[in-house]
RNA sequence: GACCCCAUCGUCUAGCUCGGUCUAGGACUCCGCCCUUUCACGGCGAUGACGCCGGUUCAAAUCCGGCUGGGGUCGCCA
């Protein structure tokens, strides 16, 4: 049981490198059957905002965690400016030009960490430390500590930056009297090239991977894997077996690369458990803003098209680019199209279209066999027709089954696009 | 610069606690093959790592030291 917190700073949107330590703790808590508390580190009047604040929070309910408390520290003043002239009286802190000052009584300090084991420090920078600035509110090392101590957190689980004010805080927590929690810090997230993560390496906060279209089922599975691992060959796990199988002192210590390739495949997964319903909702919701999907198409044939569309939505957003064809008739061809469109079939795909239009059921298996006997009459391979007029139907080479994508856009409109394929030959021609 | 952390395939990792079972296992990516109307999926296969140097030992990826490399911190930011 152990009482457990996660402590953002709202004068940014969630970063994954603190969506992973929010996890970590949250699992941790969850796995001891303890509490998961959040604090608001908003001491900082001039940076923190609201937006971040309500952004964090969002992102934190987005990939499924929950809170069993939430403080604030803005409205805690009152509590460190007691503590700190608690330290004055007992002469050990000072105030000095408007500040209170902490004064370091050093000696070596040893930390023993849950994830790097022992952690000797030989020296600290500097003797003294403001806890109380000049304009009265309290900087983070003291309020950090005041509390930790006084909520009761007996795991102190955050980023491999904090290690340095580590034997700040121990001290600290020495002249206040306090015990000391247990603590445990994880290593930092890098950016693809093994270097320091910014935001030249794209996407760093949580919302942008929302907007990209990834689940967070799939965020918080790979965000959970880098850095830990459940030893076994497992790639995915449910959050039940996340929660059963995690355990801190199992975090790595060594910082862990971001990979976008990696975090697709997951995501891949994961679309591939969703119901074509659920993706139905899903995309609905994900492309909500864009306008993209015309009002008139209904959840029936939005998940026809998923289903057309299967496995290759790795994620929601590539709905956009694949389905594309299926609701507007504007596409130009492919780039990687004008090698099919340089052989001038027009004959062909003349004769394709006369034997299409004898079809009076428009289904999958009817069109191939009209499709196929058209190919065997010019004694031309299947190929040859179908690649042409994929490139008509979609203007892409490659996408999914012909005949399934032919019976999706109807009679009408494959015979358009047929045709539209032989004017745009006969204006190459000329 | 000072202090601190880290070091297995390109990347994420298993193995390191209790040295031999590791000619180092899995996943992603890339490449090849199969399936196939294309792509994707799936199946099969290949390439690919213990940073370096010493030490301890019969034996080291595993223990110790140094070096190198990467990362973090040195704010009245958090």
């Amino acid at each position: 049981m152990a009482k457990v917190r996660f402590a953002p700073s709202p004068t940014g949107y969630l970063h994954i490198g603190g969506a992973r330590t929010c996890l970590f703790s949250w699992l941790y808590a969850r796995k001891t059957k303890g509490k998961f508390v959040l604090r608001i580190e908003d001491t900082d009047l001039e940076r923190s905002k609201k937006e971040y604040l309500q952004e964090i929070l969002e992102s934190i309910k987005w990939l499924g965690m929950d809170w069993d408390d939430i403080y604030y520290q803005a409205q805690r003043f009152d509590i460190y400016r007691d503590y700190a002239q608690k330290l004055i009286d007992d002469d050990k802190a000072y105030r000095k030009d408007g500040a209170v000052f902490f004064k370091y009584d050093f000696s070596t300090i040893e930390l023993d960490d849950a994830i790097r084991g022992k952690i000797i420090f030989n020296e600290l920078p500097k003797d003294e430390e403001v806890i109380i600035k000049s304009d009265n509110s309290p900087t983070y090392n003291f309020s950090c500590v005041i509390d930790d101590a006084l909520m009761g957190i007996d795991y102190v689980i955050r980023g491999e930056d904090h290690i340095s004010n580590t034997p700040k805080q121990i001290l600290m927590y020495k002249a206040l009297g306090f015990d000391l929690p247990r603590f445990a810090h994880a290593p930092l997230i890098l950016s693809p090239d093994g270097g320091r993560m910014s935001k030249r390496y794209g996407a760093t906060s949580i919302r942008e991977y929302r907007e990209m279209g990834y689940l967070p089922e799939a965020i918080v599975n790979y965000l959970l894997f880098l850095g830990w691992s459940p030893k076994d060959d497992k790639e995915i796990l449910t959050t039940k077996e996340a929660i059963d199988l995690f355990d801190i002192i199992d975090v790595n210590k060594t910082s862990a690369a971001f990979s976008m390739d990696k975090l697709k495949w997951v995501n891949g997964e994961y679309m591939k458990q969703k119901s074509p319903k659920q993706l139905c909702a899903l995309i609905r919701e994900s492309l909500s803003e864009t306008e993209f999907i015309p009002k008139e198409v209904d959840d029936i044939l939005l998940e026809k098209i998923i289903v057309l569309l299967g496995e290759r939505i790795i994620t929601l957003r590539d709905f956009k680019e694949l389905a594309y064809f299926c609701f507007y008739d504007d596409y130009q061809y492919s780039e990687d199209a004008s090698k099919i469109l340089a052989n001038n079939l027009t004959k062909e795909i003349n004769c394709l279209i006369d034997s299409l239009a004898k079809i009076e059921n428009y289904e999958a298996e009817i069109v191939e066999r009209e499709f196929r006997g058209c190919a065997d009459n010019l004694g031309v391979k299947v190929r040859v027709l179908v690649h042409p007029t994929r490139v008509a139907l979609t203007g892409q080479t490659k996408g999914p089954g012909l005949f399934e994508s032919m019976v999706l856009l109807g009679k009408d409109r494959v015979e358009a696009r047929l045709k539209r394929l032989i004017d745009y030959w006969k204006e190459v021609e000329e």
